[in-house]
DNA sequence: GAAAATATTTACGCATCTGATATGTCGACC
DNA sequence: GGTCGACATATCAGATGCGTAAATATTTTC
């Protein structure tokens, strides 16, 4: 249970003690409550304990090259990420900001428009509503924060691909996710046209999930739009 | 002969003729579909006729300064707006980040950081979409963020061109949506002259919704100018 | 490297949706 | 009363979209 402090927390994922020191006493004076991580492990265990609002993070790090955090995170959390770097190429934004990146400021950058940026990043995401991190409906359960699935109790073995979808519409029981949001989300923008394999996988998730597959009573259909899951 | 347009409409505000022909022309490419202003009061026209999923704005506009676009924008729309700027100024971008616009991007820029810039606005739209916004009145229940409509409890099952017109009206009940918008954003631009296949639809949703068909109660004409759904 | 698991391609049956055409209704106007 | 224009409804054949099954390719695992 997470504490509401009035001052939103802020994680700073920098290696550079100068470098760390000088965001966070900035994102102090700014009335925001910044917690320092400085290497990959640190972070994936402060952003738990944390659970910031928004994540800062310098993509050169000591034990890792900070976007296969980022794609982590996404797996498993919403929070901003609002990527620093020294890297001025195009290419490397690109790859940030499509891995699940909010925002990209290269180096240097003035404090002004960086806190700019995170009263940006953090109005949006207090527009997000709050989630739920278990879904539970009679006799599926899914842990959205343990990746886990059961089904009357027994645990359920899903693929890769099987499991994002499932979170995708777990997350937003009762709300229709569209072909293109799902296609977005599991294989990537330049899917948007193979709503083709969205049958085929929605389908052997019925198989393992439905009593009676061609009746769904979580997976549900709405034709030419989505689909949802079954909301409580 | 079909065509329920999926290709995300982005409206792009922008003066200078050869810059926004090659913006649009970049968009079209990665799939979107471009609508181009070249002045503020073009931009406010366009924006409600098609209702894109974002805008992309030149601050230096001859009728007037966007920021005050931005934020007039703001108080009837959640739509992300993507900022381009020949200026580079720190104040500038600080002030149009916490105007409301969700990013700001200096000139000169890459093509491709423009787009993954996009996209990144696009997939966070996509999740915001997803907050509740319900119309609700005697009976009839469209909740706008999952989808979903009921009557006197009982869910109703749309088709996608349905689903479409009514979303479109229930976003704004009491208002009369002209037969060009409804055309405009169920089929398309170039659907303008079938008002024909408005009839036909919304007597079947009327079919659907409607105790008396011949005398709704949700689902009103307005001879000449077109429909609207029956306010609160 | 082989076997197993997973993902993609291809094909087809079936139900549903769509828009053309035709006809019916209502009110305005002369 | 009759005509006209705008809107509503009925019917129906063709198009489209969804689900499934099987074959093939790819990735993972040991």
């Amino acid at each position: 249970m997470k504490i509401l402090s009035e001052r939103p927390s802020i994680l700073v994922v920098e290696d550079d003690r100068e470098i760390s020191r000088f965001i966070s006493s900035s994102l102090s004076a700014a009335g925001y409550l910044p917690y320092v991580a400085a290497n990959l492990v640190d972070a994936r265990k402060l952003f738990w304990e944390v659970r910031p609002e928004l994540a800062i993070l310098d993509l050169g790090m000591p034990d890792g090259d900070g976007k296969d955090w980022i794609a982590e995170l996404r797996q498993r959390s919403d929070v901003p990420v609002l990527v620093l770097s020294a890297r001025q190429s195009e290419k490397e934004k690109v790859a940030c900001l499509d891995c699940g990146a909010d925002d990209y400021l290269a180096k240097p950058f003035g404090v002004e428009e960086m806190l700019a940026r995170v009263r940006t990043a953090l109005r949006r995401a207090a527009m997000m509503s709050l989630r739920d991190h278990v879904y539970d409906v009679s006799g599926l359960r899914i842990d959205l924060a343990a990746g886990t699935v059961t089904l009357n109790g027994k645990l359920v073995k899903l693929t890769p691909i099987e499991y994002k979808l499932l979170m995708m519409l777990a997350q937003h029981p009762g709300k229709v996710i569209t072909y293109r949001q799902l296609l977005t989300s599991v294989w990537g923008a330049e899917y948007l046209d193979e709503t083709h394999y969205l049958r085929i996988h929605m389908g052997r998730l019925r198989a393992k999930l439905e009593a009676v597959p061609a009746e769904p009573r979580f997976l549900l259909t709405d034709p030419g739009i989505g689909y949802r899951i079954a909301a409580s």
